[in-house]
DNA sequence: AGCATAAATAATAA
DNA sequence: TTATTATTTATGCT
C-alpha cells in the first residue's frame, strides 16, 4: 500500500509573527557557469555508509541507537516552520552555509525534509537544522518587540524575495482615460487602440487586452445583475 | 518602503495529524488543447465593482463595513492551514468545485491567499473557506481516532498525492537534437512537440516541459549575463 | 559536495 | 477559464 510513515505524534504548536510574510522569493543559485567538477567534495552529508537504507525506507522506529520517530517529528516541524515563515529550502539553504559553513546546499534541505537520507546523516543534520529554527524563531519574535519590521531579513543574510515581475499595473490616470474611452465605445479600433497605447505609454496589445477583460468584466456584471446576485 | 500589511494579530495555533502528509502533487488542469475562448464565463469572485482597489492595495482597516484586517489574517491562517494539510492550491480548488459550485479554481484561492481581490470578493469567498477549513480539519481528527488511515481523502474527493513522476533523463542524442531544434525554434508548435516525442521515444508532456524548462534556462543566462554576473 | 535540470506548484497574462 | 510563465522542489549523477 502507500508507504506511510509510522510516525505517531499528536500535536504541533506553531506560532507564528504578525510582520509581513515574507513572501517567496529570491533568485534561484545563480545557475551560472563554470560547472567546476568540485571535487574536493567531502559529501559526508549524504553518504555515511554505503547502501544504508534512508529513514523512510525503513520501518523501525529506533535505529543505531538513534530515535527515528523523533527525527521525522522534527522534519515534518522544521518543514512546517520554514513554510509559516515563507522561506524556501534555497533560501534556508543559504542562510545555513553562511552560518554553519558551506555544505547546506537547498537539496540538503530537501533530502532532509523528505527524510531521504540515511539515519547517520540525519542525525548529524539535525541540530544545525534546531538551532537554526531556533534562532529564527527569536529573530521573529524580536522583530515583534522592536520596529514592527521583522529582522528575519539581517538573518537570512540575503536580500529578501525581490518581487516577483508584476503584472501591468494601470495608473489611475490611465485608467480613467482607459474608462472614459471604454465609455464611449467598448470596441476601440486598431487605430484608436494603438493611438491609446501611444498616448498612455503602454505596449499596444497591453492596451488591447485591456479592453477584452473589460469586455468580459462588463458581461459578467450585466450576467450577475440578472441572476440578482449583485 | 516594502509595502507591509498592516495586520496585527497574534499567534496562530496549527494542529496538525500524524498522518501521512499526503505530498503536493496532482497534474495541472490539463493543457489539453481546445483553446476555447471560453466566452460563457462566470468570473464573478473577482469583479465586483468597477475599478475597487484589491485589499492589499488599500491601507485601511475597514471598507464598506468588512474588517480587511480579520480577512487578511484569515487569508494568512488558511494558506498556513493548506500547507500544513499538505494540499495545493489545485487540490483544495477541485475539492471546491465539487462542493461549492465551479467558481473556485486554483486562480482563484491564489488569488485569495495574495488577497489579490476586492473587499467585496473576499468576502464573498471567505465563508466558503472557513467552512472548507473546518470541515478539512474534522476529517482530520477523525482519522486519528479511526483505522489511523486519513480520511481527507473522501473529503478532497480526490486521488491522494500521485507518486512525483520518474525524472526523465534523456540521451545525449536526443539532447542534441533537441537543441538543435530549440535554436531553431524556442516555441516549437504542438505538432512539433508531438513529432519530436515521437521520434525520441519520448511522452509528448516530458518534450513539452523540456521546451518550458529550457526556456527558463535561456531567460536567466540572458538576465544574470545582463547583469554581468556571468 | 551539490550541480544541473526535470517535474511540480504558484502566479499571471490572455 | 485556460495557457504559460515564474519559482520552487526533487532527483539523477558523479
Amino acid at each position: 500500500p502507500m508507504n506511510r510513515l509510522s510516525t505517531s505524534n499528536g500535536e504541533l504548536t506553531i506560532t507564528t509573527s504578525a510582520g509581513p510574510v515574507p513572501s517567496q522569493n529570491l533568485k534561484r543559485s545563480p545557475s551560472s557557469l563554470s560547472p567546476n567538477c568540485t571535487d574536493s567534495s567531502t559529501a559526508d552529508l549524504l553518504v555515511d555508509s554505503p547502501n544504508q537504507p534512508t529513514i523512510n525506507q525503513t520501518s523501525s522506529n529506533v535505529v543505531d541507537g538513534i530515535n527515528l520517530d523523533e527525527i521525522k517529528d522534527f522534519a515534518k516541524a522544521f518543514k512546517l516552520r520554514r513554510l509559516s515563515l515563507g522561506l524556501t529550502q534555497t533560501q534556508v539553504g543559504q542562510a545555513l552555509s553562511v552560518t554553519e559553513g558551506p555544505a547546506y546546499s537547498q537539496s540538503a534541505i530537501c533530502r532532509f525534509e523528505k527524510l531521504d537520507i540515511t539515519p547517520k546523516s540525519a542525525q548529524k543534520i539535525k541540530p544545525v537544522l534546531e538551532r537554526w529554527m531556533k534562532e529564527a524563531e527569536e529573530s521573529v519574535l524580536n522583530s515583534r518587540y522592536k520596529s514592527g519590521q521583522n529582522h528575519l531579513t539581517d538573518f537570512i543574510g540575503i536580500e529578501p524575495s525581490k518581487k516577483r515581475k508584476r503584472r501591468t499595473s494601470f495608473t489611475p490616470q490611465a485608467l480613467e482615460l482607459l474608462n472614459a474611452h471604454f465609455e464611449r465605445n467598448t470596441h476601440p479600433s486598431g487605430t484608436e487602440i494603438t493611438g491609446l497605447a501611444h498616448q498612455l505609454g503602454y505596449e499596444r496589445e497591453v492596451i488591447r487586452i485591456w479592453f477584452c477583460n473589460k469586455r468580459q468584466a462588463l458581461k459578467n456584471t450585466v450576467r450577475m445583475m440578472s441572476k440578482g446576485m449583485v
